[in-house]
RNA sequence: GGGGAGAUUCCCGAGUGGCCAAAGGGAACAGACUGUAAAUCUGUCGGCUCAGCCUUCGGAGGUUCGAAUCCUCCUCUCCCCA
């Protein structure tokens, strides 16, 4: 099968601009680009296939480029729900850089062969002189085909709502990012969601007519779910690929709960496991869901890209234990290690002497909001000490409830841990 | 500028003088069943020193034994006409 077929296979591919691009990924040498918002310092679960791809075509012989938009950011895209961009500062942009690229560096190689680069296109349009700007590359754009673009159109027809100027010429920058990329680095395709359709074919459009050269561009489809919610987002908030804003414990969590319906999907879409493989693990389900193996590899699978084998051996170890039976006769190291990302309260070993409450623990943890809450919470049965359901509302916690010499470990409902460290 | 409607607990939304911490739905949180899934069922869902008490119905006053409900003023939102 050749990479082309593969990549459609696994879904990556909603849209391509033409019929000759099968040809040319094939072949081989294709540099291409994938635009990334400057706004955060880490990319997000709802990265995890257009990284897939880019790491599946680096592998199969072509050149990433990944493009900050350090400039773009400043007008932002009108397809956006947010109505005010920030100015970020170039600072602010440097730092969100470093940790966008070092995420890359995990799918990416950035080192030899046809390695990868990243660049800030604030680079190129900070130096964009307006007179020139309107003469060599606004000329070429029709103002009607410009309001017919989706992005476009919907602030236009929203009573009250209306487009700046600004925004309006967003397409023109994303445009020009693609026409300078081509001629800098040789750059024929651009990747983006499928939201980025009208701006692709805008670059497209723009770099034919200004030099002839015939570009390429991908679109990929939105991940959705079965349920028809958003992939990506935890109760928590979204799933980050930063070991700061979500620990690996969280993310390996989040992958390992994905529903039936969806983890083969996702087995295609965010690793490179082989099709082969695939297909034995879509037997898994199908014949033995319960094993829920083929939600393990895919956790197993996007803990180790993003956060690497030691870690994944860990947070396997966690998950473990943290899902076993009752928790007792552990060390120190071990819990810390285990509960890294767990918060904890710090307390006074002597408070447990005369015992100390469990409605207070659970409060004072934040595992209830109130008192009155702790106490609904310890009657229906969904308080745990140390794994172990308590029922008791006047229940009282004393030394011979530490798990470990300085811990204690207290629970509501399946998965909310809580540490309470006694010093 | 003229006329009308409205603001209720996280959200939607009932409630027009006591039976109101306020119906119903959603979200959320627990429990059961399971497979750390989905669906379903059950319970909880302002706070507390919890058979009781305290603080809430846009804001400030007032009437009343008693106000989310009545009156006055203010703030904000929406609709229609010009």
């Amino acid at each position: 099968m050749n990479l082309f077929e593969e990549i459609s296979q696994r879904g990556l591919i909603e849209k391509a601009t033409s019929e000759e691009l099968a040809g040319k990924i094939n072949e081989g040498g294709v540099t291409f680009y994938v635009g990334f918002d400057p706004t955060g310092d880490s990319l997000h679960v709802g990265h995890f296939a257009i990284l897939n791809l880019m790491r599946l075509l680096q592998k199969g012989g072509h050149l990433p480029i990944g493009v900050m938009g350090g400039g773009t950011g400043m007008i932002g895209d009108p397809g956006g729900k947010s109505k005010e961009r920030n100015l970020l500062t170039q600072t602010q942009i440097e730092h969100n850089m470093e940790g966008v690229q070092a995420q890359l560096g995990k799918f990416l190689d950035f080192q030899e062969g046809n390695r990868a680069i990243l660049v800030n296109n604030y680079d190129w349009l900070s130096q964009l002189t307006l007179i020139d700007f309107l003469r060599d590359t606004g000329k070429y754009f029709s103002v009607n085909t410009m309001i017919t673009r989706e992005s476009v159109k919907s602030r236009l027809d929203r009573e009250g709502e209306g487009i700046s100027y600004t925004e309006f010429s967003y397409m023109l920058l994303q445009a020009y990012d693609f026409y300078k990329l081509n001629e800098d680095h040789n750059c024929t395709l651009q990747i983006g969601g499928s939201d980025q359709w009208g701006n692709i074919v805008s670059g497209i459009d723009l770099t034919r007519r200004i030099n002839g050269a015939q570009l390429y561009g991908i679109t990929m489809p939105l991940i959705t779910k079965a349920d028809g919610s958003k992939f990506g987002k935890s109760e928590s908030g979204a799933i980050f690929l930063s070991a700061e804003k979500t620990s690996p414990y969280e993310f390996y969590q989040f992958f390992l709960r994905q529903a039936d319906e969806d983890v083969i999907r996702f087995l295609k879409v965010f690793t490179e496991m082989s099709l082969e493989e695939i297909s034995e693990f879509e037997m898994s389900v199908r014949e033995e869901p319960h094993r829920r193996l083929a939600q393990q590899k895919l956790a197993e699978e996007a803990t180790r890209a993003v956060h690497g084998e030691e870690i994944l051996e860990k947070v396997v170890r966690a998950s473990r234990v943290l899902f076993g039976e009752k928790i007792e006769n552990l060390d120190d190291q071990v819990i810390s290690e285990i509960f890294k990302d767990v918060p904890s309260l710090d307390k006074e070993i002597s408070s447990l002497n005369g015992g100390y409450s469990l409605i207070d623990a659970l409060v004072e943890t934040g595992a209830s909001k109130s008192k009155g809450q702790a106490r609904k919470l310890i009657q229906s049965g969904g308080a745990y000490v140390n794994n172990i359901s308590q029922k008791d509302i006047d229940y009282q916690l004393t030394m011979d409830d530490l798990a470990s010499p300085s811990f204690l470990i207290l629970r509501s409902g399946k998965k909310n841990y809580k540490l309470i460290h006694l010093k």
